[in-house]
DNA sequence: CACGAGACCTGTTCGC
DNA sequence: TGCGAACAGGTCTCGT
């Protein structure tokens, strides 16, 4: 569930307090955290449990932020990253509620609530760490960055002989897109997911810069999108064009929507506004 | 460098 | 109704 707007959403959401189940709806900046549990070891990819908890305990949260996919809560000492992958969710109870059926750690603040990270398929990770960039280091730059200019978004494109789909999903060229805004944002942008990157045009190339930053803008906008039984009030879904819509009319030309599985990834294009390079 | 397949996981929905 | 297959918002690693 998680692609750049749904976690930029959580991170303003625990910046404001802005937090359904939270009995106070405080924020979480200077909360102290009084105690930690971690109930799926795997999802702490570092360091060890021990050390974790003996670091974490007692440190107040000062800042949460996002860089791509990663959750940055920034501590006294240390920064705590979350990645979400496919179905993680963060959650603020009060104490006094029961752990929830996937929750996998649990940081315990002020003795009053508690923030827990639930994650029915276990493939979410969070790291405490010293430096960041340890883990972020790889990734590419964010799409709002103000030095991605259109020019250098094409120059970059056009270094890669790569289909423009699996390369939007690579991190390492650019951080925060996934399977849907991705799919929403080549749509808008009219280029069909198999077209190399080298051969898009500068006016391709600066268009999907274009549709990239609105589809995310308007993600944000909408607190992200809920598929599913995964629910976290977004309501981008309503807005989706071509993604889940296999079979139904294209909202433009009312063409079909097909779906085609393209480097693993289920990939919904319109045929006639997207059409595939020779 | 680029691509596909397989892993990692659990749950829901689809097709017969 | 039941049961297996397909599918799911992500990423890593390995082999070609």
């Amino acid at each position: 569930m998680p692609e750049l707007p749904e976690v930029e959403t959580i991170a303003r959401n625990l910046r404001t307090g802005n937090i359904s189940e939270s009995p106070d709806r405080e924020s979480l900046i200077g909360a102290q955290i009084t105690a930690a549990e971690v109930l799926w070891p795997r999802t702490l990819a570092a360091p060890e449990t021990a050390e974790f908890l003996q670091r974490i305990i007692g440190q107040r949260i000062r800042r949460i932020g996002r860089r791509g996919k990663y959750l940055m809560m920034h501590l006294d000492r240390d920064v705590l990253l979350i990645h979400l992958r496919m179905s993680g969710d963060i959650r603020v109870v009060s104490r006094a509620e029961p752990a929830a059926n996937h929750d996998r750690l649990v940081l315990e603040l002020d003795g009053r609530r508690r923030l827990a990270f639930n994650d029915t398929r276990k493939f979410g990770r969070a790291w405490l760490v010293v430096d960041p960039e340890e883990i972020l280091a790889g990734l590419g730059p964010e799409p709002f960055d103000e030095h991605l200019s259109p020019d250098r978004f094409i120059s970059l494109l056009q270094k890669r002989r790569r289909q423009i789909k699996p390369l939007l999903l690579d991190q390492s060229f650019l951080a925060g897109l996934g399977n849907i805004y991705t799919d929403e944002a080549l749509f808008r942008a009219r280029i069909h997911p198999r077209q190399l990157a080298s051969t898009l045009s500068e006016q391709q190339g600066a268009r999907l810069l274009q549709a990239i930053r609105d589809v995310l803008r308007a993600g944000i906008q909408s607190d992200g999108s809920s598929i599913d039984w995964v629910y976290r009030g977004g309501g981008f879904q309503d807005q989706f064009q071509v993604y889940g819509r296999a079979g139904e009319p294209c909202p433009r030309c009312h063409t079909e929507i097909e779906r085609e599985l393209i480097g693993q990834r289920g990939t919904h294009f319109c045929p006639k506004c997207q059409p595939r390079p020779e």
